[in-house]
DNA sequence: TTAAAAAATGAAATTTTTTTTATTATTTAT
DNA sequence: ATAAATAATAAAAAAAATTTCATTTTTTAA
């Protein structure tokens, strides 16, 4: 990850920056809250470590601001000031997590570890079922070394499924996912594209099909072996 | 949002119950690590607040088994262990945040508060610049109170437009992103769906415009006031 | 076992999207 | 001012997605 740390005291900010260096991040060294400010706007980072006791505007004033032009980069404040009042404010603001000084190291990297991995989920960009992975923004299905494109409603409401695996979806849940609340589309509607996809995945040669629960709607599942 | 609360103690499920409650969020309770999995996997939920010491199974196993099997619901630790190492361990098998009981209830909201708000970042949807906004997955640009549905390569076309606000975008870079690197279009389909981009605009009233800059590329603007 | 209900599917019809082609308009360098 | 290059657009053609309709298949309950 690429990491800002602002944080005025040298000795601390090298440390910190030391300790995820380690860990393979990029790390950029800010040491005033204008310079942090700065260097937030200015680059593309995937986390901000923003000491709330800054000289010139503090990590609050910084988190508002970049917040105010539609920065949305995790921010982990990291300070002595540990009231709950204090803690209270830097998240409302737009803080993502709150550490007390002294920290401990590993706590440190596993917070890190969480705002990253948040992040990495934001932009990920497919999702997996068994032998299936859907390309959210191709809309290409995959499968083994072959995929298939799906149509818009085809996508609509594979990805239905792709996101409820475990849950029976009605044929009324699909209808309002794929056609809105508002269409005249009527079931059946729905059972040509249930015919649609379930073709589309035998022709990948998937094992995993849409069940039919009769009366109440379709699911996800794998292929009986035998 | 709608939260489940998966506690054992029955009078502090009760008390996280009502402090969220009027917060105006609605909650689940469960009472041990099966049902609160159970719970968990049936239900959509937009936060999981567990306890980390449950009868059956713990909540670190709960966790695990959701991550698991794909659900990727915030999860927020309450617990009265709170070693480091307890720490680092729930936040890295896919916990989002850990708080030690007794828990200060204004933190607790506020952590509540930033859960809830990453999880709508999330699954925001929308993409905006002046008085566009283009929601993504419906693929309808509004403007004022007006909409107008894009076809997929407008869609592909003006979102990346909108995600590089202030770039020259080339006819080059338009086509390797809209059509793909390895397609044979030319230069003539994105002069075509520029103008058909256009055209919509128009219909819409919107101020956005995309201007030529001959000889390089594209870029939004905004309609000169006059 | 059979009739009714629910679901699946094939195929045609319709609509929308995308591509192609030809023509017109604009800009720039000479 | 003009020719060449670049860009814009209209309209037709082709392709793809969606809807509709009719028929068949499957399941369930009587």
């Amino acid at each position: 990850m690429k990491i800002l740390v602002v944080e005025d005291e040298i000795h601390i900010a090298e440390a910190i920056k030391e300790l995820l260096t380690k860990e393979k991040h990029t790390v950029d060294l800010a040491h005033s809250g204008y310079d942090g400010y700065y260097e937030a706007v200015n680059g593309v980072y995937d986390l901000i470590i923003l000491d709330v006791m800054l000289p010139e505007i503090d990590g609050f004033e910084v988190t508002t601001k970049l917040r105010k032009s539609k920065n949305f980069t995790p921010i982990l404040f990291l300070t002595a000031r540990d009231t709950i009042k204090d803690k209270v404010h830097g998240l409302d603001i737009g803080g993502d997590d709150y550490l007390s000084k002294p920290f401990n190291a590993d706590e440190l990297l596993a917070r890190v570890r969480v705002l990253g991995r948040r992040h990495q989920e934001v932009i990920a960009d497919e999702l997996l079922f068994e032998d299936l992975k859907l390309n959210l923004s191709s809309f290409d299905l995959h499968c083994n070394d072959h995929f298939i494109h799906l149509s818009q409603k085809e996508f609509d409401i594979l990805s239905y499924f792709l996101k409820n695996q475990n849950s029976i979806l009605s044929k009324e849940d699909i209808l309002s996912k794929a056609w809105g609340y508002y269409s005249d589309a009527e079931f059946n509607h729905v059972e040509v594209y249930i015919s649609f996809i379930r073709k589309k995945l035998q022709n990948l040669n998937s094992k995993v099909i849409i069940e039919t629960i009769r009366g109440i709607g379709y699911r996800l599942g794998v292929q009986n072996a035998e």
